[in-house]
DNA sequence: CGATTTTTTGAATCATATCAACGTACGTGG
DNA sequence: CCACGTACGTTGATATGATTCAAAAAATCG
């Protein structure tokens, strides 16, 4: 039993206890060391991952081949190349652990069965997209209505803890600019 | 009945005669003329909406008093404010007619029980909510890594059609860049 | 037809990228 | 525990893509 993984999940929907086992019994546990590549491009997305403990990014390599950060996973979030699983093609993505992290799978062929034998949990993950793309909508607009730095800013006061756990060239590429230009906000604020 | 919207569930589950009736009765159609407010910043989103016929646009405006668009809404899209739906708070986003519309409105205190009733629509709004956060996702990938003129060539390729049914300054809001910018773009293809 | 909406054009300006070099920190093997 | 190599961060100079403001021109609508 994974008491992390139900304690978010009873935030949506209430399960029995013969429900929640059901869903434990389907989930893999994975324990993954720092900087190990979990997903990368080319391989069919196994499944969603829950990250328990640790932190991940998800980031494809663009045309300029630096690397481009899609989303961070930190602990609670669901991750996975949804376009892979969905599509059923390859994924363009890698998902690679920042931190040693411990992270639960459910595979797609699992996952079928399971919404079947518990509908609840369909509405869990109905409600889990939704509101990742309402976060993702949001994302947009302020890309579209803030500068970089003031994005810099905004998302620095918003999760200033996690921005100490990653590097600044994470960050930047998350935010969408340059590492140099990063530095130079920050130089300037030292002021 | 609605064969439309039952085609558009039918590429993704299938239902019951009985199901199709339960989901087309919760529907309520409405008709709008051309540049009609669906929604506006304040109210409750009252539900999710189904473009049967015509084009729709959500949008806000912005600190700098501009109109920002989030989505267009044509023909089998579905359309909401789904911040407002989820976290019951008021939209923050018009949702407007471009064209003269024909829309169907499923009621957000309709929406539990019929899923209730018809397990298969819980999937089918969970796919649907699915597909709808990959598209954001790529929509975020290409504002990174696309100039804006870029975008708007790949964009005016990608759907030529509906290019046609918008004035520019919409598509200049909905890509991110001036209506300026815009002309001097085709300004400059010209040659 | 006039009134409004939409598009175009020019000049000045701004935000951020790029390239290149240098500085600093960090972790691993000897 | 030190030295070395690699990864990360900083800084300066220059280049570029896009915005802003203002005004005129063109298209659309009742």
């Amino acid at each position: 039993m994974y008491p992390q993984l139900l304690a978010h999940i009873k935030r949506q929907v209430q399960l029995t206890p013969a429900e929640e086992q059901l869903l434990c019994d389907r989930m893999e546990l994975k324990k993954f060391k720092k900087k190990e590549i979990i997903l990368e491009p080319g391989q069919h997305c196994k499944g969603e991952y829950f990250v328990l403990k640790g932190l991940v990014r998800q980031y494809y390599v663009n045309a300029k081949l630096n690397e481009q950060i899609v989303q961070f996973g930190l602990e609670n979030w669901w991750i996975a190349d949804h376009d892979s699983i969905v599509n059923h093609v390859p994924a363009g993505t890698y998902i690679q652990t920042i931190e040693a992290s411990e992270i639960l799978l459910l595979h797609n062929k699992d996952k079928a069965p399971l919404l079947e034998q518990v509908p609840k949990l369909e509405t869990y993950f109905r409600l889990t997209m939704q509101r990742a793309f309402i976060a993702s909508q949001r994302r947009i607009g302020f890309l579209f209505n803030q500068t970089d730095e003031e994005r810099f800013h905004y998302f620095t006061a918003m999760f200033p803890d996690f921005v100490q756990r990653i590097p600044q060239y994470m960050l930047a590429s998350y935010l969408g600019f340059t590492p140099q230009f990063l530095s130079r906000i920050r130089a300037k604020k030292e002021k």
